[in-house]
Parts: C-alpha cells; sequence; structure tokens
DNA sequence: TGTACATCAGTGAACGCGCGTTCACTGATGTAC
DNA sequence: TGTACATCAGTGAACGCGCGTTCACTGATGTAC
C-alpha cells in the first residue's frame, strides 16, 4: 500500500528517508542518527534529504512519530481494550520488549532532541496517554484517570529504561519478562482484592 | 576535605576533571559530554586527561559515580529510613525534582555508554536498589522486596524521563511536583486502607 | 502529436567544525647518595 | 646540605574522522500551446 519508491527521480524519497532511518536504528542502536548515514543508505547525495527536511531535527521527528504509532499499534495488537492489572503487565511486558526490541529507534522517540512543535509527534504521544487513561479509567473508575494513567505508563516505562540502560540484565528475555510482570503486580493486584505496595505473593 | 587542586603540576587533576564535567553538564545540559570541552574548563591541554583515564568512557563513568552518589545522598536527605506510600511521594518528588535540576548528569548517569564494568557505578547502582529495597520491605513485608523494590524504582524513574524528555509539560515546578505526588499515590493509597489502581481520591 | 519551457528533485563539491586519540617532547618533583 | 638523575604529569601539534549544512549546478518531468 505504500508508495514503493521505485519510481523515477527516487520516488518517494521522504518515505525512503524514514524507512533508511529506521532500518539504521535498527541495525546499529548504539550510533545516533545521522542524516549522512541516511542520505548513504538510501542511496542517494548527503544533500538530497534537504529537499524534504528542514533539518536533521525533523527527520528525527518523522521517524519519531513512526515509532510512536509502531508501538501503539503493538499495545493495541495485546489488548485493544485492557480493563485488569493482569493487562496492564502483559502490556508492560510489550512495552519493554519494543523498547529492548528496538532500542535505537525507542532512544529516538524518548530522547531530548524532540521538537515538541512537531504535530504528529504530539497526536502520537497523546494516542498512548489516552489510551492508558482509558485502561486507568476502566481499571479504577474513581481515580483520577490523569494521575492514573500516568502512574501506569511511568511505570512501563520506567521499567523499559531501566533496562535499557543497562541498569538490569537483560541476557535472558524470559528472566525480563518475568521481572517487569513481578513488578507490575507487586505494585497492583490483579484480582480485584485490595493489597497495598506488593500483594501477598511469594 | 577534598583535594583543592591549587598544587604545582595542577595538583588533583583527576578530580578537577570530574568537577569540571560536572559543570559543563549543568551548564549546557543537551551537549553531550566532550573529552576536549572538560579538559579546556578545567584548563589543561586536550591531551592531558589521557595520563588519569582511559578514554571518554572512563571519565564519563567516573562523572556518573559521583551523581550516583549525589542522588542517593538526596534521597537520603528527604528520608533515610521511607516506610511508608507517602515517603514514597516525596522520594518521587526529590527524585524528579533532581533529574530535572541536574538534566545533563542524570543523562550521563543513566544513558547508555555506561561501561558495566566500571565497579564505582555498579555500586552506586547496587545503592539505589538498596535504598528502595529496604523500602519497600518497611512498607509491605510481605511482597517480594526485588519486585516491589523495582516496581517502585520504575515508577519513579519513569516519572523522571517522561518529564525529562519533554513527554509532560515542565513549566511549572510545583505543577510538576504535584502531578509526581497525584501519580504515586493514584497507585499506593497513602493510609494502610487497601485500595488498586487509583484509590478513592477525586 | 510535437515542441518550448518552467519546475522541481536530485548531484557533488566544498565550508568549517569539534571531536577522540597519538606522539614526541618538556619541565617540575622528589629521591638516592 | 647539595648535586645527579629517574619519574611522572603535563604540553602542543598533528592525525583522520564524520558531521550538518550551503551552493551552484544538472537533468528528468510534465505542462502549455
Amino acid at each position: 500500500m505504500t508508495a514503493e519508491s521505485t519510481r523515477y527521480h527516487h520516488g518517494d524519497l521522504p518515505s525512503a528517508l524514514v524507512r533508511s532511518a529506521m532500518e539504521l536504528l535498527d541495525e546499529d542502536p548504539a550510533s545516533d542518527l545521522s542524516l549522512r548515514a541516511v542520505a548513504r543508505k538510501a542511496g542517494v547525495s548527503a544533500a538530497a534529504p534537504y529537499r524534504h527536511f528542514d533539518d536533521r531535527n525533523a527527520l528525527a521527528s518523522a521517524v519519531a512519530a513512526v515509532g510512536y504509532a509502531e508501538l501503539a499499534q503493538t499495545l493495541l495488537a495485546v489488548h485493544a481494550e485492557p480493563s485488569t492489572a493482569d493487562d496492564l503487565a502483559d502490556l508492560a511486558v510489550a512495552y519493554v520488549r519494543f523498547a529492548l526490541a528496538r532500542p535505537g529507534l525507542f532512544r529516538v522517540m524518548f530522547a531530548e532532541g524532540c521538537d515538541a512543535g512537531n504535530p504528529d509527534r504530539v497526536a502520537a504521544v497523546d494516542g498512548i496517554r489516552g489510551y492508558l487513561g482509558s485502561l486507568a479509567q476502566r481499571t479504577a473508575p474513581d481515580a483520577d484517570p490523569d494521575a492514573a494513567a500516568l502512574a501506569a505508563w511511568s511505570l512501563v516505562h520506567g521499567l523499559a529504561f531501566l533496562h535499557l540502560d543497562g541498569k538490569l540484565d537483560t541476557s535472558s528475555p524470559e528472566e525480563v519478562d518475568r521481572r517487569v510482570r513481578g513488578a507490575v503486580t507487586a505494585l497492583l493486584h490483579p484480582s480485584p482484592a485490595h493489597t497495598p505496595i506488593g500483594g501477598e505473593q511469594r
């Protein structure tokens, strides 16, 4: 469905560049996105991107927007309408897996350089917030939905970054999943029972 | 107490470099740490740091270690022995304030480049984990302490990074404090009462 | 259907930059006698 | 106390690098007549 970019004059360079950027990020997550490298990867001169993007930042924002969309899609695929603490644990696992599978992209999405102006970006972030907000509302209808949504997001986001930044061992994916699920259920007991910080599990 | 670095031969260059690095990070949090800039700031040639640090990474690790110590100190000053969810909210506020006050340092502490080998660094991270672990144990003696500690850390860490990375408005510090406190208490009801995701507040 | 021409997406060379790191060196320090 | 010398922490010049961005240009595209 997407334009296939094999027409003359390179066809659809803008999206070819975004695609190349994402490939580079997946291939070498450590290096930070370079306009020249992206152009090289797309088989185009270093100056070509400037026909379509104001500067490096504009490309990064476009990449981030796509990243948000993919993350949202991933979460939706796990639970379209999550409503229990168990569902949140599933989402946490998916969120952390996404971060660990695509660290380069994840960093571009959440690293500083983010220009607050890019509307796609803002919309995408609001999408995730809204998704978590509705989860919060279903789980705890009488809680402040904004506060609960932010809490859920922070928990999940913190788990992702602590793993990503090497503060926790990530050599075993199963162990990571287990750890993430454990942390979430330690805060939110899965059953409708009421328990504070850690629940009663082992 | 610290060597004052005014002796001849520059005295105590290693710690002077670390100090200069931290000053640079505080002055311009956006730029990433450059060995040359640090040397310049310390009034020393670009090659001088190599007498004391293997490479750029080694300096960054040393800076991070100091950062961890300062963060730990900040948290301890808030509550030496936190034990309630309310205490955790206080710590969350302090943690986020630290991140927002010293974003450059915070990023060095938590950004990828971290070499897992540096023992100071590992010890410092374990210190924070242990601190949160004892909090968890006091708050919920029957919970899995590792899981509860990680959950608390993730929550707080996620709040810090979502603010730091511009996903949340940080123009009003009071608003940030309020938001952080709200998110924490939405998950952990302050009283010994038992409530799931959001408690009952407004 | 065929030609003239404006438009627009590319090229490639060049700019100036700051970086990490190396190297042979220098000059102060402090120890051995 | 005084001199000879090894050590060690600095210097400064140089390396090669990749980067973002600019510029005048070229050549394909597609439209007007």
